[in-house]
DNA sequence: CGGTACGCCTGAAGGC
DNA sequence: TGCCTTCAGGCGTACC
C-alpha cells in the first residue's frame, strides 16, 4: 500500500535510471489506466506518454509522482493500492501479468532498460499532460501541504471547528497530502492522540505534536526504504523494512510496545484502525 | 458541510 | 484438495 514514504523511495530509486535518459518507445497495453489531458487519438498517445522526450525531473506531492520531460510534457503516476513502477535493465521477454505500460529507456542511443507500470487492482493510474503547470492545476491543486513537511499552524487552522475524527482528517488529502491508513495510525500512536478524537479538539500544542509525529514517522519510513506489506517494492525491485517498526498498524490485539495493553481495533471512516486505549487519548 | 456507503479490482487468507 | 467468502484499501461519487 504505497503512501508517501513508498512513493518518495520510488522517486529516489528511479532518479539514477531516468534523469537525463531518453524515452525511445512506449507500449500502452491497457488503455484504461491512462487519462489524457487534452484527449488524444490512439496514434498520438505514445507521444503524450513521453515518447521521444528526455526526462528532466521527477517530482512528488503526497502520494503522486510526476515525470517531467525536457519539452514540458508531464506524467502523473498514482500507484493506488497495488501499483508498481520498476526499472529493469534486463527485462524478461514476456512482461509480467497486469503490465499496463512499458517505456523503453536509452542513453546516448543505447537502450539501458525498460520502465514498467504494473497494477493488478487498477486503483492506480497514469495521467498525461502538456505541461507541468497543467498537471499541477489538474491533479495537485486540491492537495494540502506535503505531509513530509507537515506544518503545525496549517494543521491547526485546517482542524479548527472540525468535528470529524482526527484520523479521518489525516486521511483527507486536501488537508495534508501523503498520509494513508498505515502512517495515520502510526503518527497518532506516536503523538499519543486517540484516532476518534474530533479534529477541532486538538489545541495548538497537540497539533504541533501531531505534525511532528507525521514528519517523523514518514521520515523514518523513508530511511527504512518504505514498507513492504504485499506488493510494494522500489524501482529496483527491492523491499523496504518500515513495516518491522510499526507500533500500531496491523498489530490489533497484540500488546502495546509502550505499556503492554492489548491494542484496540475498530473500523473508522471505513478503514481498519488500531490504537492503544491507554497511551492514546 | 460532514458523514456514510458504495464501486472499482485482484490476490491472499480463512472457513468448511 | 478445492471452493466459497471475506478482507485489504485510495479515491471519486452519490446520497442523506
Amino acid at each position: 500500500m504505497p503512501e508517501l514514504p513508498e512513493v518518495e523511495t520510488l522517486r529516489r530509486t528511479l532518479e539514477p535510471h531516468l534523469l537525463g535518459a531518453a524515452v525511445i518507445a512506449v507500449s500502452l497495453r491497457r488503455r484504461g489506466v491512462c487519462t489524457f489531458d487534452p484527449p488524444r487519438s490512439a496514434a498520438h498517445r505514445p507521444d503524450a506518454l513521453l515518447r521521444g522526450g528526455v526526462v528532466l525531473a521527477l517530482d512528488r506531492r503526497g502520494k503522486q509522482l510526476a515525470i517531467i520531460a525536457d519539452d514540458g510534457r508531464a506524467l502523473c503516476v498514482h500507484l493506488g493500492m497495488s501499483g508498481q513502477l520498476r526499472f529493469e535493465p534486463d527485462p524478461p521477454p514476456r512482461p509480467p501479468p497486469h503490465t499496463h505500460l512499458l517505456w523503453t529507456i536509452a542513453r546516448e542511443g543505447r537502450i539501458t532498460g525498460r520502465l514498467r507500470f504494473t497494477d493488478p487492482r487498477r486503483f492506480g493510474g497514469v495521467w498525461a499532460f502538456d505541461s507541468p503547470e497543467a498537471l499541477r492545476r489538474s491533479r495537485w491543486e486540491t492537495l494540502g501541504h506535503d505531509a513530509l513537511a507537515a506544518d503545525e499552524a496549517a494543521l491547526f487552522a485546517g482542524l479548527t471547528g472540525s468535528r470529524r475524527a482526527i484520523k479521518a482528517c489525516l486521511l483527507d488529502q486536501t488537508l495534508l497530502a501523503g498520509v494513508g491508513n498505515i502512517y495515520a495510525d502510526e503518527a497518532l500512536f506516536r503523538a499519543r492522540i486517540s484516532p476518534h478524537r474530533p479534529g477541532g479538539t486538538l489545541d495548538a500544542g497537540a497539533c504541533a505534536a501531531l505534525a511532528r509525529a507525521v514528519r517523523e514517522v514518514l521520515g523514518e519510513a523513508i530511511a527504512a526504504g518504505g514498507a513492504t506489506l504485499r506488493d510494494y517494492v522500489d524501482a529496483d525491485g527491492q523491499s523496504g523494512s518500515s513495516q518491522d517498526r510499526f507500533q500500531a498498524y496491523g498489530r490489533a490485539g497484540q500488546s502495546c510496545r509502550c505499556c503492554g495493553t492489548p491494542l484496540s481495533s475498530a473500523r473508522l471512516s471505513q478503514r481498519a484502525t488500531v490504537w492503544c486505549s491507554t497511551c492514546q487519548s
